[in-house]
DNA sequence: TTGTAAGCGTTATCAA
DNA sequence: TTGATAACGCTTACAA
């Protein structure tokens, strides 16, 4: 419930003046005299009068809101771009509207409709739908008529069959730089931890994994790569599994950093040495990765500036300006001491 | 720009009813003739027709939103705190509206008054002012004026002088309990690292701290006292200030996570052994601090907790039922591999 | 330089 | 069960 606050009309009676001249001098937007106008803001600064965003919004059909869709603030990855998209979007005017959907597509789903009925004027949107492989048409139909009254980018991912204006880091390239660190630092047999087969951004590097193997004629076996999902336990569980292999690999690829430290933690629990016994990367490069002992080597998906160029792409959307629909960040390859 | 939506209006004209009849249906706020009921669904259906937020949140005056303050999204901390908060919030039909105040007392500021712009029916407050020891009174002041009219919840913090209602975990507690353990392990020589004088929960850490010597018939040295910030690196940068003293403690209590895994880290690199040649605990039990290898002891806030509590509070607060004005959580000590 | 009045898209009060 | 119509708090032509 909302306080009965004082509106412009309490004020322009106090200063014996009309609602339009109060309004004049809240956004500046015609000449007001001198005198008056100081007299109004006298009033207004007294009563600490401050207007109703809404009900201007509702004449302007501005919010000055971005809705943010986001799958989980409890991997460091988003929190982090969405802390470069907030940056950018306070220069720019807008506020955003975080929305954890906790990666529940029915969550996801009532997030959007919320977003679009409260007018935010943009949407950022991560995870969830957009890293599907088999996305359901239904949830796609769902971005696609949003697409149609307001601008949306995706980021780190797509929606098959309709282009989208896209902001992605390269996680193939960052996948097979990492592959090739491996190889170039003497593996010969490298395993695949984490992720699952249903969302893109493991797809990207699965396929990298698998090209960078045949690229330097190194076998693919099945049973070296061991999904999962994305979180630590995933890690240390799959590691756990690799140890009651006959053979093993001595190098480890990992969906994300929360998969590598699982898988760390593991193999230094069963007495193995890192990197001597045994190598393992990340992705991402959260704090984590920095944080362990030994480092973890892993790759930058430049979080901060995935989200800042997001919000400055979505930004120019809204102004309705041209912009190219898809673009690509470079990752940066972090060799740290898990790997060598 | 927003979308050039079409409205109650439109409906009604469609279906050859007046705009009070599909207001009915859309809020089934009064009896409607099933056929007329059904004949105005299919065509909202068929439009796919949203109602705007706006103009009913004008009129009802309720937004369904609730407002949070928070310091650092790249503290895990927060993200969690959030987390908690964010699920019941749902679980209550309120939509989270989360501000990044990135430490700064002016953004700070800005957002709250943009926070009651938005009419935002509740306020979630972490950082910043209501964690300063000398806080100006014209920030206090800000709260208080705006605490009149929107219900508030600190969590973790104080407006000294202004009873407001708090969430908050004993941290005087937790540090008491890190001491107590490492006093029994044997420790004699105690450091404390990280944080700031000017900040409260650095105040109250430090005091419990300062006691605990006391209590155990241990001297306070004050150059054993290093504070700095929250960061990692500020963890590092004091540890090695610590290894150039010819005398320095055994054990060393840590402001937060962060600055324990810097400490570690300086440590390590000196080539410490950790726990047998140094102990280091950290505080928040974020993710980091099972991640870290050897793991961390530390004390859990229940951070999804905290944020839960705080929302189920606040939530009490907007309904104007009666909630006592402190609510303390016991923190958890996690006795890991860090000390022991 | 200022005021009047018509919107913005809803909901809610009265009558019918 | 329905329909006019007045709010909600603001902006903005259009007039004065």
């Amino acid at each position: 419930m909302l306080l009965e606050s004082i509106t412009v009309y309490d004020i322009a009676r106090e200063a014996n003046v009309s609602v339009a001249t109060v309004s004049r001098v809240l956004n500046d937007t015609a000449p007001v005299r001198t005198s008056t106008r100081q007299k109004i803001m006298a009033i207004i600064e007294k009563h600490n009068f401050q207007p109703n965003v809404l009900a201007r919004s509702l004449v302007n059909k501005k919010t000055g809101m971005i809705g943010v869709l986001f799958p989980d603030s409890s991997n460091m990855f988003f929190p982090e771009v969405f802390g470069g998209a907030e940056r950018a979007a306070q220069k720019l005017g807008y506020t955003l509207f975080l929305c954890n959907t906790f990666s529940d597509c029915s969550r996801e789903s009532e997030y959007l409709n919320s977003l679009c009925e409260r007018q935010v004027e943009g949407l950022l949107f991560m995870g969830g739908r957009i890293n599907s492989r088999h996305c359901p048409d239904a949830l796609v139909q769902e971005v696609v008529h949003i697409q149609k009254k307001i601008p949306i980018v995706l980021i780190n991912g797509s929606l098959p069959g309709h282009p989208c204006h896209r902001v992605k880091t390269d996680e193939y390239l960052g996948a097979q730089l990492l592959m090739q660190h491996l190889i170039d630092h003497g593996h010969r047999r490298i395993g695949f931890i984490g992720g699952t087969a249903e969302t893109t951004t493991t797809f990207e590097k699965l396929q990298a994994y698998k090209r960078s193997l045949l690229a330097n004629s190194l076998s693919y076996r099945q049973d070296w790569v061991r999904l999962g999902d994305f979180s630590m336990a995933c890690g240390r569980k799959q590691m756990d599994q690799f140890m009651m292999m006959p053979e093993r690999p001595t190098a480890f690829l990992c969906m994300n950093d929360y998969v590598a430290i699982g898988a760390m933690k593991a193999a230094i629990s069963r007495g193995l040495r890192i990197p001597e016994d045994v190598a393992i990367a990340g992705f991402d490069d959260t704090q984590l990765a920095s944080a362990m002992n030994p480092e973890l080597t892993t790759v930058s998906q430049h979080s901060e500036q995935l989200g800042r160029q997001a919000m400055l792409i979505l930004s120019k959307l809204i102004q309705k300006e041209k912009v190219k629909k898809l673009t690509v960040l470079e990752p940066t390859l972090l060799i740290r001491q898990s790997t060598q």
